[in-house]
DNA sequence: CTGGACGTTTACGCAAACGTAAGCTATCAC
DNA sequence: GTGATAGCTTACGTTTGCGTAAACGTCCAG
């Protein structure tokens, strides 16, 4: 469907990603984000509501740091790999208490290895519709062939 | 999640299925099938409202006979294959012109293979998934065994 | 001054598949 | 007669992740 541009990043390299004030930029608006993500504007305010992201304000314009930057990397890498906004809520929330601390890191790791098996019993469901289906093709392949040489 | 007990038959034998008056049972309450397929009423009455089963009636209560049921089976199949609602409604009405015709068959068929492309898919994206987190779980644990040797 | 570009808020809509009452009927057992 | 069992209809609620206006503010270019 919608083809995020640039998602070369992984979850780790999110996670760890330090705010080095390099050259780089540091705070982007709205629309910058949007584009930069292939996401709309709606969906960055409905992430705001969410409590995924808190930009600050100038005005009544949105202004989102680095920081903003990666939790919203952060939160479409949950996404892709199954995770709910509620859930990855969650996560960011634990992050937040982040001074790399173990317990964090505890219990991501668990939640990560639930999700893995999430996804497996997910992906088992999966190729057994898919036998069935395909086995179903068979039968009625066979059917239509069956027809098809009687009718004539 | 929820176990469907008697979910023994495939979907070639659910549409192929003649409607032999055997020894068998012709007529069913609500309540017999729901427990049967181990759905609830409302899910019956539901499916009812959407048009996949149109039982009689005897006075106001629902009565089924053996092809309803047969209905009945297929769309919970169809949805075991990841078919909606919606789409399952379309081709039983397809079926519903069954004299064994070769179009519905056909059409069948097409559908079929589509929905496998479609787990397909699915089925590519979820193991992506998994892949990216088992990666970030090897790698968080990393951190993790390091962190612990350190803080001793 | 007029039109875009970019931003804001509030708020209803949607799709899927039922859950969950609320309030009523009918039948059977005891 | 009283409760249990089985059924009925109507209709609002739930969840997830936004889409899609509506109606308005702001700032810059021409």
């Amino acid at each position: 469907m919608s083809e995020a541009l640039s998602m070369e990043g992984d979850i780790v390299s999110a996670m760890t990603a330090t705010d080095e004030p390099g050259n780089k930029k540091t705070v982007f608006t709205i629309g910058e984000l949007a584009k930069e993500f292939g996401v709309t504007l709606r969906t960055l305010r409905f992430y705001e509501d969410k409590g995924l992201i808190n930009p600050k304000r100038d005005g009544q314009n949105r202004l989102y740091n680095r920081r903003d930057r990666a939790r919203l990397k952060l939160v479409l890498m949950g996404k892709q790999v199954g995770f709910s906004l509620n859930e990855i809520c969650d996560m960011l929330d634990l992050y937040d208490l982040r001074d790399g601390q173990v317990v964090q890191l505890r219990v991501a790791l668990d939640k990560f290895n639930e999700q893995i098996d999430v996804l497996k019993q997910q992906k088992s469901h999966i190729e057994q519709a898919i036998d069935e289906l395909s086995r179903t093709v068979e039968v009625v392949s066979g059917m239509l062939k069956q027809k098809e040489s009687a009718e004539r």
